[in-house]
DNA sequence: AATTTTTATCGTAATATTGCAATTAAGTAA
DNA sequence: TTACTTAATTGCAATATTACGATAAAAATT
């Protein structure tokens, strides 16, 4: 035991799942919102913004990448990083219709 | 080491990570969407809902109300758990207003 | 009072995550 | 070729999560 038992759930309960486990994380929710905030891809310098070592950044960029709010592209001998805006635009979309969706009356 | 340095980020950064983070589980994914479907808050029976023991459930209210996403009432020999509207707001207008403050055009 | 119902907690095993030093890989520059 | 730069991977220790059986706590029912 100790894994998680996606099995039981659905599909979208579990996609859901996982882009919120990636943003589950400070560094990550750094990582994302620098990402948002320059114009362009950014190549690199990533680490230089974090206070964490360079295979802990690559790590989390890591799990950026599998979880596919980010994309990452070879540019000589260095990686462009940059926002995957149809998953993100899921992800957002998905937080966005949850207003019109919660029926229940406070009561507690 | 393998804690998560908290320290380095801002209080929003730790505070979306946190919700994110509690999210990050289709089982409470499951459960949120069922505490949004319902018209009144809804007394136990969430147990039966998901495919998972009952201790088990139990942990993942438990951290969902950690994270402020719920709330729980005691009713009698029961307990009645709805949405906290405030926190749940909070998450969601985040998410919401990322769409506005994504300048990157995608070039990957 | 004894039983039942409902939910939390404890204890524990299996697994996953976090963080980083050391190293590797792969391109660039000298 | 020999450095240098940039980023991924490996290996490992510390910590956290997931899951559930067993048990406890607390109110309701008999």
């Amino acid at each position: 035991m100790g894994a998680t038992k996606t099995e039981h759930f659905t599909d979208h309960q579990n996609e859901m799942a996982t882009m919120a486990k990636a943003l589950g994380h400070p560094a990550r929710i750094a990582i994302l919102e620098y990402l948002m905030t320059v114009d362009t891809c950014i190549c690199g310098d990533i680490v230089n913004e974090l206070p964490l070592a360079q295979p802990t950044v690559s790590q989390h960029l890591k799990e950026l990448k599998n979880a596919g709010l980010i994309k990452g592209n070879i540019e000589g001998n260095a990686i462009c990083y940059c926002i995957d805006h149809t998953t993100i635009d899921h992800m957002i979309n998905y937080f966005s219709n949850m207003t019109s969706k919660i029926k229940t009356k406070s009561c507690c």
